[in-house]
RNA sequence: UCCUCCUUAGCUCAGUUGGUUAGAGCACAUGACUGUUAAUCAUGGGGUCUCAGGUUCAAGUCCUGAAGGGGGAGCCA
C-alpha cells in the first residue's frame, strides 16, 4: 500500500479507511500506543496496536524507531487526539538502541546538547518546527521575487575579486599547503594555482549581481556566503545564506519599499502555511521567557510580533535623526550609553537596540549615513557628507539587512574607490556597467538565518541552519 | 579577538563553612499493569565530579593553567 503522510491523515476528520503510514517512534505508552512522526507536520499520528502483537516486535518499539504499519483510520477511543491508526500489521524497519540512542525527548535535552546531536535534532519538536519554517521561508523568497518578474541569478561561489574589502576570505587553492610555488620575493605563485590566480569563496554576490541587473532591470541571488571573519556571537556563521535583489531604475525609496514588501511577505507566508509551527514556536519562546526577570522578557508574544510586523509600515528614518533621537534620550543623558554619540560614529549595537526596541519599538530603517563609514559603491547624496545607505534594524536581531542606491555615476565611482584604495584595474568589468549605458539602480543584502531566526524567535543563529559553520566548528 | 559566567550519572540539575560510602528527577534494564497522552507502579544497574598541576591531615568544594560551552562586545548579514 502507498505510504500516506501523517500530515494528511491529521488535517482531515474522515475515518474508517485503509492506510500505510511509516515514522519514527516519538513515544511508545501502554505497550499499545505509538506517537509517530514523520516529519510532514508537528503532529505524532496515534498508532495503536493489538494486545496480541509479538512480544519480539513490541520489544523493538522503541523511541526513535522506524516502523511501517498498515491499518485503519478510525475516531480515537482515548481523549487528546481525534483520529487514530488501528494497526493490523507492523513492521520495524530499524531498530533503535534505546541504550545508545543519544536522543531521549523525555530528557528535555537542551538547544546547546541538541547541537552536538545536530545530525540527530531535525527529529525533535523545536527543530521540525524551525527548519519546516525555514523551508516555507525559502520558497517564500523565491515565490515573491518570481511573481514580481525577477531573474534569479546564480552569482560566483568562487571568486578573485580581492577588492571588495568585506572582511576576511576563505581562500580557494589546490597549491599544496606544505610546499606551494613561491616567486622570487617568497611569496606565494598563484600563477600556478588552479585559477592562474589567487581565489576566495564569495563574501557578497552584489557585484555580479549589478551586472545582470543592468541587462533584466530586475535579479536576485540566494546562495551561500562564507567570511573568515573570527566572530564569535549568536547571530554570525562562518557559512550561511544571503538574498540580494538588486534593482536598476530603483532609486533609495524604491529599494525601502522593495526591503519592506518583501519581508512582510515571506512573514505573511510563513504565517498562512505553518502556523501550526510558529504557534508551538511561539510556547516554546514563552515558557523560555519565564525563566526570565520581568523587565527582559519582550512585550510581545511571537505571533503577535509577527502580526505587528505585517500591519504596521517600518519606521524611516536618516542617520541624522538617529543620532538626535540618541542624543535626546532619557539613556544618553543618564550617561547609560558605554560609547559616546557624535555624528560621524558608527552606531554601535547598544544604540541601534535602543532605537528599535526602547524608542520605536518596532523595525526601522536608516539611511543617509556618513560616507566615511559606509562601502565604496554607494551612491554620494548631494550633500556630500553622506550615502544612499539603509540598513533595516529588527528588534532581538539588530542589521537584518544592509543595502543602498548604488553609485551609478563614472566619475563619482572612480572617485571613491581612488579614496578607498579600491583597485580599479581589477575591477573594469565592475565599472563598465557605468561607462555602458549606466542607469541609476538600488539593492540590498539580507542575511536569510537572520530572517530565520526573527520569524522562529530562536536566538542563537546555530540553531536555524542545519549544521553551522563558525569558528572551531564544522561538524557534520 | 576581548570581557564574563559555566562544566557533577546517558540528559536536566542539587551538592551547606573544605570533612565519613557524592544525590534527585528523567532516561536505561527487569517485572507488573493494559485506552495510554512526557503512561503509571515496583526493583535494579549506572560517576576519572571536563583535563593538568597546586594548597591542605583532608578538595566536587580553595588556587593556577588548559579545553569545551553559554551570555555580552567588536566585525557584519
Amino acid at each position: 500500500m502507498k505510504r500516506t503522510k501523517i500530515k494528511d491523515i491529521l488535517r482531515n476528520d474522515a475515518t474508517n479507511y485503509q492506510v500505510n503510514v511509516k515514522g519514527w517512534v516519538r513515544s511508545f505508552r501502554n505497550n499499545q500506543f505509538i506517537a509517530l512522526n514523520d516529519g510532514s507536520c508537528m503532529g505524532n499520528i496515534q498508532v495503536v496496536i493489538s494486545l496480541d502483537t509479538d512480544a519480539e516486535i513490541v520489544k523493538q518499539i522503541n523511541n526513535g524507531a522506524s516502523v511501517s504499519v498498515d491499518g485503519t483510520v478510525i475516531a480515537s477511543m482515548g481523549k487528546g487526539q481525534k483520529v487514530e491508526v488501528k494497526a493490523d500489521q507492523i513492521t520495524i524497519m530499524g531498530v533503535c538502541d534505546p541504550e545508545q540512542f543519544p536522543l531521549q525527548l523525555k530528557n528535555k535535552p537542551s538547544l546547546e546538547y541538541l547541537r552536538e546531536i545536530a545530525h540527530l535534532r531535525f527529529r525533535t519538536n523545536t527543530f521540525g518546527a524551525v527548519f519546516r519554517v525555514r523551508h516555507t521561508l525559502a520558497y517564500a523568497v523565491h515565490k515573491f521575487f518570481n511573481d514580481r518578474g525577477f531573474v534569479y541569478l546564480h552569482t560566483p561561489i568562487i571568486t578573485a575579486s580581492d577588492a571588495e574589502g568585506a572582511g576576511e576570505m576563505f581562500r580557494v587553492s589546490t597549491l599544496p599547503p606544505d610546499n606551494p610555488p613561491r616567486n622570487e620575493d617568497g611569496t606565494i605563485n598563484y600563477k600556478e594555482d588552479f585559477f592562474g590566480r589567487c581565489t576566495n569563496l564569495t563574501v557578497s554576490g552584489q557585484l555580479e549581481a549589478e551586472l545582470g541587473a543592468m541587462a533584466f532591470s530586475e535579479v536576485y541571488t540566494f546562495g551561500p556566503t562564507f567570511r573568515a571573519e573570527n566572530s564569535n556571537t549568536a547571530r554570525h556563521l562562518a557559512e550561511f545564506w544571503m538574498i540580494e535583489p538588486e534593482v536598476a531604475f530603483n532609486d533609495i525609496t524604491d529599494n525601502m519599499d522593495l526591503a519592506e514588501d518583501f519581508i512582510r511577505y515571506i512573514i505573511g507566508y510563513a504565517m498562512e502555511h505553518n502556523r501550526e509551527d510558529l504557534e508551538f514556536l511561539a510556547q516554546r519562546l514563552a515558557d523560555e521567557e519565564k525563566q526570565k526577570p520581568l523587565n527582559e522578557r519582550s512585550e510581545l508574544g511571537l505571533i503577535e510580533k509577527l502580526e505587528f510586523v505585517l500591519n504596521n509600515k517600518f519606521e524611516r528614518i536618516t542617520y541624522t535623526e538617529a543620532i538626535q533621537i540618541l542624543r535626546d534620550s532619557p539613556a544618553y543623558k543618564k550617561k547609560k550609553f558605554q560609547y559616546d554619540v557624535t555624528w560621524g560614529i558608527d552606531m554601535q549595537s547598544e544604540h541601534e537596540r535602543y532605537l528599535v526596541e526602547k524608542h520605536f519599538k518596532k523595525p526601522v530603517i536608516v539611511t543617509g549615513y556618513p560616507k566615511d563609514i559606509k562601502a565604496f559603491y554607494m551612491r554620494m547624496n548631494d550633500d556630500g557628507k553622506t550615502v544612499a545607505a539603509m540598513d533595516i534594524l529588527a528588534p532581538g536581531i539588530g542589521e537584518i539587512v544592509g543595502g543602498s542606491q548604488r553609485e551609478e555615476r563614472l566619475d563619482m565611482l572612480t572617485k571613491r574607490m581612488e579614496e578607498m584604495h579600491i583597485p580599479a584595474e581589477e575591477m573594469f568589468w565592475y565599472l563598465d556597467t557605468r561607462r555602458f549605458g549606466t542607469v541609476p539602480h538600488a539593492g540590498f543584502g539580507l542575511g536569510f538565518e537572520r530572517m530565520v531566526l526573527f520569524v522562529t524567535g530562536m536566538t542563537n543563529i546555530r540553531d536555524v541552519i542545519p549544521f553551522p559553520r563558525t569558528p572551531k566548528n564544522a561538524e557534520f
